[in-house]
DNA sequence: AGCACGCCGACT
DNA sequence: GTCGGCGTGCTC
């Protein structure tokens, strides 16, 4: 038997609702330094923690809880550095978290899975020779233009956070690979932190970084982390960068998490994208822990964007007189295009003049035959899936409602079902109304498969160069289900063989179509009166990244004869959205928008949190939450003078799965009283939860920054 | 979150 | 008679 000596804290995947501190303390027979990954047993199961600071520990041992002794030490993995422990405890505070479950969610899955004696022999597994020590490989970067450098210069003698603020095909990427070849040049345990938006854009990337530096640094030292990899993928990718082995990280927002202890360098590439936020569990902004983390690291953080957003541009902005300090970042404009043609000319067709149903405008669908018949590609972008939205009988109203959600079921025509896009439900599409029995049902509104089918009624006489009928291809979520597909599709696209292209927002971002010259918003309207004050900012970021798609070949547009469009169809054509789209003017755009969010005090000037609750009813969601809010209040929660608590709202789509859904938002003026107001707040929270009145509760969470309302 | 224990319906 | 549904309770 052996004898313990030490005590040692460490943190666990409990969740903060679980009643199970965020430290237990474990008995050790000797004291191991704060970060070592250890195996410890937790009532019946072993599982992996990690040893925190002691310093950080609250709580006793509860009365009669007897001390176990850690069950192993995961050996041959160093322990995870202050920098690292110091990120996961931010993030859970800041988010609302368990420490233990922050930090088991920043750590690959398949370590917790492990043994200490299977880590050992898969650490022994030897690396896979070094293809080259290539420390006398020079690197073959291109020649930046005289913008670039610019930036390029200040980046590297100021100390950030920047923000790159180029339009699509101004040379960002490249900027980004100067800078990373410098930090990593300059010191030869440096390692820098790439991130995109989605699973999609890593592997261009991965192309690109690993074509740029494999020669000079070798091929393992570029790794990818990201949710689309298989678990050992994954733990091998940490492993070389908690390591050092691995120089560059490209990923996704999980990236933000990875033990780096040489990082010198974050990238956020397209930082104005939605996909940054975690929407489960812990709600993360990995854009702006990569902010936190980089001041903490003493890394230098690079955001970029052609559209950013207007929290960034805020805060980027220049001093001028009546604001001397100006924003914490330092903006870097490149809004010069390189190799691409000129910008999309912006065509709007007023829909109130055209025939009621069309989809297509008659010039619309003009200049769409007009490039299939020069041989040129376009692309239609509708963010609906399937072949109609719903379902109606024209005799007794009957419509294609989920019966487990207030939302319609989608008919889709190809495999003949109706389908629910929030739980799935699905069942085979009815011959008559199931109310009435009329035949006298048809869909109404248009997804993506309608538009591709009209599209081939419509081009059915329209001839290519070369005689032969044009061909039309759709891509969104349901085409590019199977593993490859999408790849299989894209390639179809760059090899010339689809003349018009339909999909959802999936094409809109970042691909790199080379003869798009047009590109089409059949029905961009929804957003414009949404309710969520944040639409109109991302329909301009979707409709310029989407008309940057177009044109990005000059030498082909040139060779064309030709001239890239971007055409919208619209109903308020006179739209600041539109009108500025039709400018390429973000810089007005955002301008009026902030304006907008001062007047109306909110985000960038005002900070939000949410506050969500799942019940069987709607009154006990909303019960909940007034009970909750109405603790608050008796309590006199600290920060609580300094926020705003609303009333429960039902979400915009209220059930889900049979589970009622309400939300409550809170706003300040100052993030810290809005935070030391949630701390308080969230034991009463829990308190709150387990009264008898709220037993049909399922559960509650915190979502602070919400990027959704 | 897991994983137990615990008490009521349709099957080897 | 058991297998298994998920309600609630505990984990240093």
């Amino acid at each position: 038997m052996p004898i313990h000596t030490a005590i040692v804290h460490v943190a666990l995947h409990t969740p903060s609702h679980s009643g199970v501190g965020d430290l237990l303390s474990y008995a050790s027979a000797q004291p191991l330094p704060p970060g070592t990954l250890v195996r410890v047993p937790l009532g019946k199961r072993e599982v992996l923690g990690v040893v925190w600071d002691a310093a950080e520990a609250t709580g006793e041992l509860p009365e009669g809880a007897a001390m176990r002794p850690v069950a192993g030490v995961l050996e041959g993995v160093a322990p995870l550095a202050l920098p690292w422990r110091r990120l996961v405890a931010f993030a859970a505070r800041y988010y609302q978290r368990a420490l233990g479950e922050v930090a088991l969610a920043a750590l690959p899955p398949q370590l917790r899975d492990l043994q200490p004696d299977q880590l050992a022999r898969r650490l022994k597994r030897p690396a896979k020779a070094l293809d080259q020590d290539g420390s006398e490989n020079a690197i073959q970067t291109i020649a930046l233009t005289a913008e670039q450098e610019r930036a390029r210069a200040r980046i590297s003698s100021e100390s950030g956070p920047f923000l790159l603020f180029g339009s699509t095909g101004s040379g960002k990427t490249e900027v980004y690979l100067r800078c990373v070849q410098e930090a990593l040049e300059a010191d030869p345990t440096a390692q820098a932190l790439v991130m995109v938006p989605e699973i999609n854009l890593t592997p261009q990337l991965e192309e690109r970084f690993t074509t740029r530096f494999a020669p000079r640094f070798g091929s393992q030292a570029v790794v990818s982390l990201h949710s689309g990899m298989t678990n050992p993928q994954r733990l091998k990718s940490w492993l070389a960068a908690h390591s050092g082995a691995a120089r560059i990280v490209l990923g996704t927002r999980m990236a933000v998490f990875a033990s780096l202890p040489g990082l010198k360098i974050i990238v956020v590439d397209e930082e104005h994208d939605p996909s940054y936020k975690q929407q489960e569990g812990a709600r993360y902004s990995a854009r702006d822990l990569a902010i936190w983390r980089g001041r903490e690291q003493g890394a230098k953080v690079l955001l970029g964007s052609a559209t950013p957003s207007l929290e960034t541009w805020h805060a980027s902005r220049p001093p001028t007189p009546e604001d001397p300090e100006g924003g914490r970042y330092v903006r870097l404009a490149m809004p010069s295009r390189i190799g691409a043609g000129a910008l999309a000319r912006v065509r709007r067709v007023d829909m109130n003049q055209q025939p009621r149903r069309a989809i297509f405008s008659a010039p619309l669908l003009a200049a769409i035959s007009e490039r299939v018949a020069r041989g040129e590609q376009s692309m239609v972008l509708l963010n609906r899936r399937g072949y109609a939205p719903v379902l109606h009988c024209a005799d007794c109203g009957w419509k294609s409602d989920c019966p487990h959600c207030s939302a319609h079921q989608v008919f889709h025509k190809t495999d003949r079902t109706l389908r629910c896009h929030h739980c799935g439900y699905t069942v085979r599409v009815p011959r008559a109304c199931p109310t009435c029995g009329s035949p006298d049902i048809h869909s109404m509104g248009r997804g993506t498969e309608q538009l591709e089918e009209q599209l081939g009624d419509l081009l059915s006489e329209v001839l290519r160069p070369d005689r032969t009928p044009a061909r039309i291809a759709r891509i969104d979520a349901d085409t590019t289900k199977a593993k490859g597909a999408l790849e299989a599709q894209l390639a179809q696209v760059h090899a010339g063989e689809v003349d018009v292209l339909v999909g959802t927002q999936m094409i809109a971002k970042g691909h790199d179509f080379r003869r798009i010259t047009l590109v089409a918003a059949v029905q961009p309207d929804g957003a414009l009166f949404s309710s969520d004050f944040r639409a109109p900012e991302r329909l301009f970021a979707l409709l310029m990244q989407a008309a940057g798609r177009a044109g990005r070949d000059a030498a082909y547009m040139a060779a064309q004869g030709t001239q890239c469009e971007m055409w919208v169809q619209t109903f308020h054509p006179q739209h600041t959205v539109y009108e500025a789209l039709r400018k390429h003017d973000y810089e007005a755009f955002a301008a009026q928008q902030l304006k907008e969010r001062e007047e109306a005090a909110m985000p960038p000037f005002a900070y939000q949190a949410l506050v969500r609750a799942d019940a069987r009813t709607q009154e006990v969601a909303q019960g909940f939450l007034t009970a909750a809010t109405a603790a608050a209040h008796a309590a006199g929660l600290p920060g609580l003078d300094a926020v705003t608590l609303f009333p429960p709202v039902p979400l915009t789509i209220q059930r889900v799965a049979n589970v009622e859904r309400a939300q409550m938002l809170m706003e300040s003026g100052s993030r810290t009283a809005l935070q030391r107001f949630l701390a308080a707040w969230q034991p009463v929270l829990q308190a709150t939860r387990s009264a008898p009145e709220h037993k049909g509760l399922v559960r509650w969470l915190v979502d602070v920054d919400p990027l959704v309302i």
